[in-house]
DNA sequence: TTTTTAGCATGATGGCCATCATGCTAAGGG
DNA sequence: CCCTTAGCATGATGGCCATCATGCTAAAAA
């Protein structure tokens, strides 16, 4: 062991912090096995020795985005009322901060579709970001909110297809009416 | 000219048509020129005399894809009654026929992620469309709905973020309930 | 009928990809 | 203090990528 026995578990996060980031800014297929290693200063050589292939460091890479987005909302939301927790969270999510920063935002809205392509083990992964996300809304809607506030599944896509069109569009007025619109259907100013 | 004079713009709608399909099924990246020519019986030579270059092809075949589901779309609307129209848009497009069918359904839906990361010919060319998509769903909203009724970029945010997340989802309960509850929200059942 | 030329084919260039086989080297266990 | 071995490096394999240069061939123009 050339290193101290704890930094193969060092390293294995850093490939997959980075990998996290990388996919997110350029897409999964465009980063290679050896570029990527090359940001950590390594060679393509030892990357088998931490995942089976590729495909499995895309689901850790999904893990670890989406566990990253979650544990940030709830920093967000701790900071803030009850009754107010859906709409910091919405602001939060929808904003041009969140936008132009696509590698350090949420992994659905930026591989969602490419998801949708790959393999079960990545998918899984993928799948049970969602249903995490899924759960942070539901704790946001207050109790008494009846039929009328939107079910946790409308509000994620609403939320993603608003974000994903924002950043995909290039006309910079309808990038924002995508997520002013979708702010206001989701937190409408006229409540508490 | 080895065919009739029209073959050249005949070859080039048909390269046009299948990138469409196959970029919106495979990933924009992952069909090559070679490959893709190879469909029609051709070889890659002959294809930097139809386009200038793929981001060309990207964008030809974007709005290859518009069209095609606006028209579809149009069909379906002129065969309603206008106060049933966005629930029979919604519903054509949150069915399981669409989700299970990416290369024939909405390029925004298929290729929104990745086309935030392409160059300015495609991106406006996916602008045009969704401006499209959008003049559609404004005039789906019958006169009288007042503020209540969502906006079309809120309508289309909300059918895209959830066909996205129906396709990406491993789990086909969860999978269904995308598509259910945004139909839901979007042509309530208890309505005209 | 002859000549021009457009549409496509062939082939090359340089690059990047994922993956596997093997070798070095320094740290830990004996 | 030596020897095992784990962590990474080097290099090879086979494949695909976009793009450009050139050549063939048959249809249109003369």
């Amino acid at each position: 062991m050339r290193y101290s026995p704890l930094h193969k578990a060092d390293v294995r996060q850093r490939i997959i912090r980075t990998a996290s980031y990388r996919f997110r800014s350029e897409g999964m297929d465009a980063v290679g096995i050896a570029n990527l290693m090359a940001d950590l200063g390594l060679t393509h050589g030892g990357f088998y020795s931490h995942f089976r292939d590729k495909e499995a460091l895309v689901a850790e890479a999904c893990r670890h985005g989406f566990d990253e987005l979650q544990q940030r909302l709830a920093g967000v939301l701790d900071a803030v009322p009850p009754e107010q927790r859906l709409a910091a969270l919405v602001q939060h999510y929808l904003s041009l901060a969140h936008r132009d920063r696509p590698d350090d935002g949420c992994v659905a809205a930026a591989l969602g579709g490419e998801m949708a392509r790959r393999d079960q083990p990545s998918r899984q992964a993928f799948t049970a970001g969602i249903e995490a996300q899924l759960a942070l809304l539901q704790e946001c809607v207050p109790p008494g909110e009846k039929g009328s506030a939107p079910t946790p599944c409308v509000a994620l896509a609403l939320m993603v297809g608003a974000l994903l069109l924002s950043r995909a569009v290039s006309d910079p007025a309808l990038s924002q009416r995508f997520l002013e619109e979708a702010t206001r259907a989701l937190a409408p100013p006229g409540q508490a």
